[in-house]
DNA sequence: CCGTCTCCTTTACGCCGTAAGCTTATGGCG
DNA sequence: CGCCATAAGCTTACGGCGTAAAGGAGACGG
């Protein structure tokens, strides 16, 4: 305390994990390095490894506080509107942390029978078969619902990571060099020229209206074949 | 020639691909190093390098060389049939190299505009568009489709890995391990243990089929919104 | 026989995760 | 207060990665 003042509060796992969400948020979960993010607690590498076990332990950990904060909402009635809350939060925040959706869709090491992924599935078996799902039905359904949320938004992030890697390239802006590629690629790609016309409009739907594209097909392709084999 | 008749035919950036494509699909993508590359090939790692750029556009030339092989059928008359038979014949094939969807669904360096993905993606939006759908329709119909085949098969490959870790583990069987998880589980998550049931059971319907479930609901609930937009 | 060109090797640099062992600060206790 | 066990953080080192730079060996046209 007489020294310096400079008496840091030590390090927690904690405080180790924000850091390292925050870092993945900023420059993306490649950049994630132990060196790295000693450095922006502080402290040197080896010192993290006081406080989490090693870095797929705390990568997994980093995936867990994403999927912690996936709405289960048991306050709504209708299994429809549930499941589609629940997809559209989990969309929202796998875009937020753009490294967690990769890392969730392989389990990595499966901590056993726990954990908030474990929660999450449990959570949407049950509305599906509280809604009067069968057994096989609901297994096709979790299997398309869960794909759709995490697939989809990877597949978002991908395309999202390609434009981002364009606008780096040039100082050209975005729209100039899109319009230009657009340009070269019309005459022996036409129906791509027209997709990419259709993303630079000003009115395209974004990734999230997409999302939910794909999601109320799905929902509504699920009430179709419930009742059909009700 | 007169020296060792060990003069060993010279690489070329084919083999050195064939030999990568190979590697990765014995051992992983994460083992593929140019270290280990150079090896298999009976090289050093340095002398790839007369042949590729850089791992980047070795990876992305062996993505590619997987792309290539989508089946993109113009002999089928029917625009649902034909896209059908592109999407299993494309999820039969990035199943076979495991390691190529999630390199496909991040497009990495977008080689600007030619190469098998390119093709691939003119193809399905053209089938969509001559198919009658609007290009409002085609734009969002596009986006479930290509999300489907690359995001519900890395999906799918997640949950294969995640299986393959589990049995590394132990030299207990799968089905053994699997029933212990599945009854420590069962009281606090009945209907996850239903679920993991399923999977064990038999004739419990495989990645494949249930690629196509999803494919089929995504299919019909387009075919019904073309009908009800027209 | 001599360039020169092509293919491959050697060496080296700066990253990475982390094992092992060390130093230093902290907090409980006499 | 002094003392010391313990926990927190540091240093060093190893083997692996991608790849820049420069070197060498064999083939080949002149």
């Amino acid at each position: 305390m007489a020294t310096k003042t400079r008496r840091r509060r030590p390090l927690t796992t904690q405080r180790v994990l924000d850091r390292a969400i925050a870092l993945a948020d900023k420059d993306g979960i490649e950049a994630l390095s132990m060196r790295r993010l000693g450095q922006a607690l502080g402290v040197e590498a080896m010192s993290l490894y006081k406080h989490v076990a090693n870095k797929g332990e705390l990568v997994a950990a980093m995936v867990d506080a994403v999927v912690e904060q996936f709405e289960l909402p048991d306050d709504e009635p209708a299994w429809d509107a549930a499941i589609r809350r629940c997809a559209i939060r989990a969309h929202d925040l796998l875009i937020e942390h753009p490294w967690a959706c990769g890392l969730a869709l392989v389990p990595s090491d499966s901590r056993s029978v726990a954990g908030p992924r474990v929660r999450y599935m449990e959570w949407l078996l049950r509305r599906l078969r509280e809604a009067g799902f069968s057994p096989e039905l609901a297994y096709s359904a979790y299997h398309t619902l869960d794909s759709h949320i995490f697939g989809f938004t990877l597949w978002q992030l991908g395309h999202a990571d390609a434009i981002k890697a364009l606008e780096a390239g040039d100082g050209e802006s975005v729209e100039e060099l899109a319009a230009r590629i657009l340009e070269q690629m019309r005459p022996r790609y036409p129906y791509l020229a027209e997709h990419g016309e259709q993303h630079m409009a000003a009115d395209a739907p974004d990734g999230k209206q997409e999302f939910e594209f794909g999601l109320d097909l799905i929902l509504d392709g699920l009430k179709r074949q419930r009742r059909a084999r009700a």
